[in-house]
RNA sequence: CGGGAUGUAGCGCAGUUUGGUAGCGCAUCUGGUUUGGGACCAGAGGGCCGCAGGUUCGAAUCCUGUCAUCCCGACCA
């Protein structure tokens, strides 16, 4: 491609609304445009590796086994509204309607479809194992778009869907996409971690998230060097840490602590440690009210208080009018003694001795609470969030933390949508039983973002050779040289007929501008024709090294060739 | 959805406190000089100062409303 020709509108101010490299980049580098919040445009070089990455996706999916297809982005409200989606979606799905005032979307994500799809088009048991896919847009009016393309409200997904007769089958096609996962990311040049992800209260049986470690990642990574264990830290197990524990049992205590409404403020005012005390938080989950203790130093970790409370809803914050009601006194001053709702306690809490909690009555604590004396919980379990230095859960090392871009998700759905859709099957003895399904998406946009988050230096964007708009760039230093563009001309159709993704610089710019451009956009591999030429002499510099390298044209022309066959 | 900030030329910004006919740098166009890491000189074009009301002889500037964008947090099937 000649540059001359190219609609590439590089920027040399940062626009003011990036916050983060990727999107500055993206942006300067002329790859996209911002239509309204989180809605972008793809230009000539933005489009050209986005289709990379969907290509490197589709030939790793068909590997794999599956099979593409594309179903519509405006979909019915029916199509939601079986499996109940329509509502719970709420105010993040686009909504509009037809001339005929019948309710459409903007499909944000595509279960029921797939699962109607197979209801509609499979007929026997025998079809199956079966893992269909699509490289689509989706939309979702997210609260809040940020960052580029790391979360739009428009943004391209690849989402696959398996289909399988029982357990061991989901267990198969789930290795497979996990599989082709690891190859997707490694040829997209992206440095990621595997974690255990969250598989929700509908009793998935796994789920593992793919994950850039990038500190403007908006997902927390709890992992352990020694063993390799790595969660999300809305899943990573925690072990209880019994701190030390006073000998024996004190004698109940009732203590008047005005307006310590807080644990800072308590610590302040009692002398103690933030672990000597136990938070107690009045959570309101579907319509019911639960007590959650967690020791003073940490924090519940609604995820897990969701799995375990098996609610529909998402566990929240009870009111401040309910939570005066429950525990008769201001907020701030609840506890478990004699509270008539059910308590759940963090395993740590079980193990204190002669703690501190609300005494349920406005400026009041208990002292030297002891469980089974004072109180008993209903039930102990793990709610609360791991933190840096916790012990880790397979090896009992030190758990370190981490953010990370989650580009690839992968699910063990069960029979969620093939229950609440009717997908079924007749098995060899004429049994009907219920499809095992499993989900797997891919940020496709979102690993665009990605690569360039972890691929860039001062002078723009370092692109993985798989993924670089183009692979090659030729450089004629003074375009006023006659002898420069001719060979200039003579190495770009080389490369071409080699293969070679090869832009040139034809532009009638200074030496400094082309050089600047080449770097912001990140093409690998760079051939400057300059005054060496009268001798047959260029340079050769890919784009992630120090200094270029002289040597005869020929040369250069083949050791670009090695290099992307090499990267590729 | 809560908190904060900002909307002035394609991009980055000043001007708003104290109302008086809109400015700087970059980019663009013309001419000339330059030509290996975003050149220099001279000239030119480009603005409903987010939008709508209001106050005023007069509003980018003051008041009210509204919309948009960004940041922090909440939420994220």
């Amino acid at each position: 491609m000649r540059m001359s020709k190219l609609l590439m509108p590089t920027l040399r101010e940062v626009p003011a609304e990036a916050e983060i490299a990727s999107h500055q980049l993206m942006l300067r580098a002329g790859l996209i445009r911002k239509l309204a919040a989180g809605v972008y445009s793809y230009l000539p070089l933005g489009l050209r590796s986005l289709k990379k990455v969907e290509q490197i996706v589709r030939e790793e999916m068909d590997r794999a086994g599956a099979q593409e297809l594309l179903m519509s982005a405006l979909l019915p409200a029916e199509a939601y509204q079986a499996s109940g989606r329509w509502e719970v979606f709420g105010p993040s799905m686009f909504k509009l309607k037809d001339r005929n005032d019948r309710d459409f979307c903007l499909g944000p994500t595509h279960e029921e479809l797939f699962t109607q799809t197979v209801i509609d088009n499979v007929r026997s048991y025998k079809e199956y194992p079966m893992t269909l896919y699509q490289i689509q847009t989706k939309y979702r009016d997210e609260g809040r778009p940020r960052f580029g393309l790391i979360r739009g409200r428009e943004f391209i997904m690849k989402d696959a869907y398996s289909f399988d007769l029982d357990e061991k089958g989901l267990d198969e096609s789930y290795k497979k996409m996990y599989d082709a996962y690891c190859r997707i990311f490694t040829r997209l040049g992206l440095d990621f971690t595997i974690v255990d992800a969250d598989s929700g209260a509908m009793g998935g049986s796994g789920s593992q998230e793919f994950m850039v470690k990038s500190p403007v990642g908006e997902d927390g990574i709890a992992y352990c060097d020694a063993c390799g264990y790595a969660a999300n830290y809305e899943k990573c197990e925690c072990i209880p840490d019994p701190k030390e524990q006073p000998e024996g049992e004190l004698e109940l205590e009732k203590i008047e602590t005005p307006n310590a409404h807080t644990i800072d403020e308590l610590v302040e005012s009692l002398g103690m440690e933030a672990y000597n005390f136990a938070k107690t938080i009045i959570y309101k989950a579907d319509d019911k009210y639960v007590a959650v203790m967690v020791r003073g130093d940490r924090d519940v970790n609604e995820v897990k208080l969701k799995n375990l409370l098996g609610c529909t809803d998402d566990p929240e914050l009870a009111e401040p009018e309910a939570v005066r009601e429950i525990t008769h006194a201001k907020v701030g001053f609840a506890g478990p003694i004699g509270l008539d709702i059910p308590v759940y306690a963090d395993k740590e809490v079980a193990l204190m001795k002669n703690f501190v909690v609300g005494a349920n009555e406005s400026d009041m604590h208990y002292k030297n609470v002891n469980i089974g004396r004072d109180f008993e919980p209903d039930t102990v379990a793990d709610i609360r969030v791991v933190v840096t230095g916790d012990k880790c859960p397979k090896c009992g090392a030190s758990i370190k933390s981490e953010q990370g871009i989650e580009v690839g998700h992968i699910f063990k759905l069960g029979t969620k949508y093939s229950d609440a859709l009717g997908l079924t099957y007749l098995d060899e003895s004429g049994k009907n039983k219920t499809v095992i399904m499993g989900c797997y998406g891919i940020g496709v946009t979102r690993c665009l973002a990605a690569a360039v988050e972890q691929g860039h230096d001062d002078n723009g964007i370092i692109w993985p050779v798989s993924i670089a708009p183009y692979q090659a760039i030729v450089v004629p230093a003074n375009y006023k040289s006659e002898e420069q563009m001719a060979e200039a001309e003579r190495i770009y159709a080389a490369l071409n007929d080699a293969g070679i993704e090869t832009l040139i610089d034809d532009r009638s710019e200074r030496a400094g501008v082309k050089f600047k451009d080449a770097d912001l956009i990140g093409i690998p591999v760079r051939i400057v024709v300059g005054k060496k030429i009268g001798d047959g002499i260029v340079e050769y510099k890919e784009r992630k090294m120090e200094k270029a390298e002289e040597m005869a044209a020929e040369d250069a022309v083949s050791r670009v060739v090695e290099f992307v066959k090499a990267n590729i």
